[in-house]
DNA sequence: AGATTTTACATACCACTGGTATGTTAGTGC
DNA sequence: GCACTAACATACCAGTGGTATGTAAAATCT
């Protein structure tokens, strides 16, 4: 009994990938069980391995969903932003959004903390930093160009800062209030306009 | 056949976490098997459950082993710098002893990477931010104090800047030579200097 | 329009994993 | 010397990711 239309099978595809995301949002990739997947999603194991290879497979297509959300809404804000009185307005809209992302459950559970861990290092930082690097450095090279900072600083300075909005997602989500999304904003702001 | 004296058990109970550490390095915590952890400390599987309730209890004696060496080094390498004519030299020395252990690869891989997916976030945010923060914290409130930059968000601050330090350990140690660890440490600096 | 191949799953199964239960032997206090 | 415990070894188990195989429907070919 097959589902008929490809059409049909692409609402099982995905209907796979939503039930991993929520559960792996939940309890972390090596807590979750591909038959509990499969179960949340309405079909068998047979089901996901006829579709995903392998568990890890699965998982970098969750990883890659969020980020290209993310990475849409981030780049959606940056262009709403812009304005020629403050040219990297644009800029700081895309890395508030960022910023927002880290904080959120699914982004840091998936994204930073399972992230690395499952997919290795070195493919982590392939593909992350391909997405997320990228414009950071078009945004520090912007303030090299005009302030009085080497702009051979400008991609260690992307690193360091891109690395700080992920390192601030955590401390936004734990339940401690020692730190608001505000404050570590204009903190965000603060080493940005420091540079130069 | 077991072993006799108290000493003789507590160098099979290193033993067995220094071959953990070995192994959790080498290949992350998830593809190492207890077995292999086993073998390799010249031991059975009786024997590490002897000492460790759960595979997850040794890799956190491991992580904590980590965590106490690096701070044992930054704390000595920070009292060795201190100077009365620059008051923040030793905060600046301790920073550069962490930046260099971020970008040691049993540091990246027990500590910063399968260290979140395996403590969780909670568990992780309380060990790590009670020995890191503190020290950073502290630097930054300095800062605060004689610049003009406000002291409510000094701890912001340390917290950005520690996951800055945490970040760039990833790209010193990827093989991909776009930052050296002085062009690294020196954007570093002049993120703090800027704050004032 | 029948035959053939491919897609989309379900079912049954397997090797291996972390963890447990149960030994067994040497030391320790009395 | 005798109970008791610490320090392991051995045997075993439930659950896991993954595979091999089966099967019915859809797509494609002739």
């Amino acid at each position: 009994m097959a589902k008929s239309t490809s059409s049909q099978a692409a609402e099982t595809r995905s209907a796979i990938v939503a039930a991993a995301r929520n559960l792996f949002t939940e309890r972390g990739f090596a807590p979750t069980t591909v038959a509990e997947i499969a179960a949340a999603a309405g079909v068998t194991k047979g089901a996901l391995f006829h579709y995903f290879r392998t568990k890890d497979e699965l998982f970098v297509e969750v990883w890659r969903q969020l980020q290209v959300e993310m990475d849409a809404e981030a780049r959606e804000q940056a262009i709403a932003s812009r304005s020629k009185s403050d040219p990297y307005a644009a800029f700081l809209a895309g890395c508030r959004v960022y910023l927002d992302w880290t904080a959120r459950p699914d982004y840091q559970r998936i994204v930073l903390i399972d992230g690395p861990a499952v997919l290795g290092m070195e493919r982590w930082h392939k593909l992350d930093f391909e997405l997320g690097q990228d414009n950071m450095s078009r945004g520090t090279m912007f303030l090299a160009q005009r302030g009085h900072f080497p702009i051979e600083l400008a991609h260690p300075a992307a690193i360091l800062l891109q690395a700080a909005l992920n390192g601030v997602g955590f401390a936004l989500s734990a339940d401690q209030p020692d730190i608001t999304r505000d404050q570590a904003f204009e903190t965000f702001e603060r080493l940005l306009r420091g540079l130069h």
